[in-house]
DNA sequence: TTGAAATATTATAATATGCGCATATATCTA
DNA sequence: TAGATATATGCGCATATTATAATATTTCAA
């Protein structure tokens, strides 16, 4: 398979781990530092076995790395720059189109809320 | 809904959108300018329906407008800034391992294609 | 070593997506 | 208007993804 083809379903697969909503509600979490899981779950409020198979995916996928710590596994991005980048994507969602004013403001928060420190 | 969710849900449905490599294949031939679909069709390699289909889809997420002109359909990004942002996401690709030479100039070599006007 | 806490794995039912095929619509041209 | 060209749409089946529930593994602490 030439180059491009394999890099392009490369890239397609990376984007369908990130197309995910709690996939990254856990990449936003992450954005600040290290959580273990039963942090995560608490925040996202998901079950622990839900948890776990979404940080799997995240892990497959060499977006989050684990640590142990005790009986603790602390998650991090491997990456943190992903969490700017996926700042900056926020300016594509609802496309093109003039977006209703409540909307706007419903992207400016997040847009803080993933820029700032919390 | 909180804002919150309701953002992260419609960023990963654009993000699903994009997960798709023959939809990103588009927006990569889009990145030059318009094209009509017999001309993504063809550079593709894909049925005409086909074409469309993933053309719609593109299209319902407002990624890409339409131009009618005679009968033919021209296609562009509806946001040209997007080509760059997903270049700058191909960094995100084989995550924090280190990847092979062999995958490094892939990427470098996709990279190029996105950047350059071809 | 036994129990409890933290995390991971597996099986599975429900749902969504991808894609080929047939067909429809619209526009131009002779 | 008939035929050809360009594009779009609807249907059906195979496959992939999601999410729940049950169960397993690891580690600590008493």
């Amino acid at each position: 398979m030439p180059h491009r083809l394999l890099m392009t379903k490369e890239y397609a697969s990376l984007l369908s781990v990130l197309s995910h909503p709690a996939r990254l509600q856990i990449l936003e979490e992450l954005r600040t530092g290290e959580r273990d899981v039963t942090s995560l779950q608490e925040a996202l409020g998901l079950s622990q076995p839900r948890t776990s198979q979404l940080l799997s995916v995240l892990k497959a996928h060499r977006l989050v790395s684990e640590r142990k710590v005790g009986r603790n596994v602390m998650y991090h991005l491997t990456q943190p720059e992903l969490a700017a980048w996926l700042v900056a994507g926020l300016a594509f969602v609802a496309g093109g189109s003039v977006p209703a004013e409540e909307f706007l403001s419903a992207i400016e928060a997040v847009r803080q809320l993933w820029s700032d420190g919390n």
